[in-house]
DNA sequence: CTAAATATCTACCGGAATAGTAGATTTATC
DNA sequence: GATAAATCTACTATTCCGGTAGATATTTAG
């Protein structure tokens, strides 16, 4: 699950990605627009701004406004800034790396291995998404009866079933 | 991240998983195997058995032993069994299906969009791994020159450099 | 110059989840 | 019948998540 926090981080960045160069939105605008509690999302969007996605105008008609392309944020990226560390393993993180406190030899360690092939798929499709996705508009051509990817995922494999 | 319950879980797997046709462990020697303190260990081997997984025999050389294929136990099953519903959004779980309260149109949502390609496609790989690729062992030519996971992690994608 | 509107800083807090521990009980074997 | 094993139920300490609150700094409108 991602968490609360990364929703509104990620709804945030789609409205204010949606504005044109020069508008911001104060924090109670956004609010509103992501349905962030106002007290909450000060702390999100004051992240965001440390973490360079955003700048901040301060005074009387201030706002936020994203100040990096979209098509440049990826999502990974964001998961990132926001979660901290994303990797299934201390052991497979290069920003955070920790070494597993009961393994004894990382080369030959299955769990690492396989959870590496894992991750290194998940990463490279995170990484390749980006905020300019989350802006598409939900398309005119949406409701088509041509596969979307809920009931493509119940038809294709039977066994998937629990999720 | 996984959870360290995850950890012990997939590690009981793996030891039970290399034992003959007919051999048992106890927990005690499940704990020494897994690395599990063994008190805790009792629940996830419980949970397991529940999950179809184990079967248990009782009383003196009594002890756990595994009774599914290993090639038929996905490691997306285990996860599942292990720690819940593994959807990143819970309006994307079909088990553990929940209308995320602030949505007004899952058809339009972009996050639900977005997110979902991401979790299908996880799917896919985690279902297509099973406990019989956890018990493969560290082959013989390991340590070849040929690019490895994460030294091709760094070389093919500067940008992922976060993780 | 002053008031108001804004972002920013620091601290705190309740509930849930994680990672265990502990005691008592049942079941099978020697 | 003693012993060794799984099983059931309950409790606990710590950390993380999702906030709330108060005070401060900065800019603009009048």
């Amino acid at each position: 699950m991602i968490t609360q926090k990364t929703k509104y981080a990620l709804k945030s960045l789609i409205a204010l990605g949606a504005l044109q160069k020069g508008e911001a939105l104060t924090i109670e605008e956004v609010a509103q627009r992501s349905g962030a509690p106002k007290r909450f999302l000060e702390h999100i969007l004051l992240e965001m701004r440390r973490a360079g996605f955003l700048g901040a105008k301060r005074g009387r008609s201030g706002g936020y406004f994203l100040i990096r392309d979209a098509a440049r944020i990826s999502l990974g990226e964001i998961l990132q800034q926001i979660d901290g560390p994303i990797a299934p393993l201390p052991c497979l993180s290069r920003r955070a790396y920790q070494k597993c406190d009961d393994c004894t030899d990382e080369e030959t360690c299955q769990l690492r291995r396989v959870f590496g092939d894992v991750f290194w798929s998940y990463l490279l499709l995170i990484e390749s998404l980006t905020l300019a996705d989350l802006l598409k508009t939900p398309d005119l051509v949406a409701h088509l009866p041509s596969p979307p990817a809920d009931t493509a995922a119940q038809d294709a494999s039977p066994n998937l079933a629990g999720e």
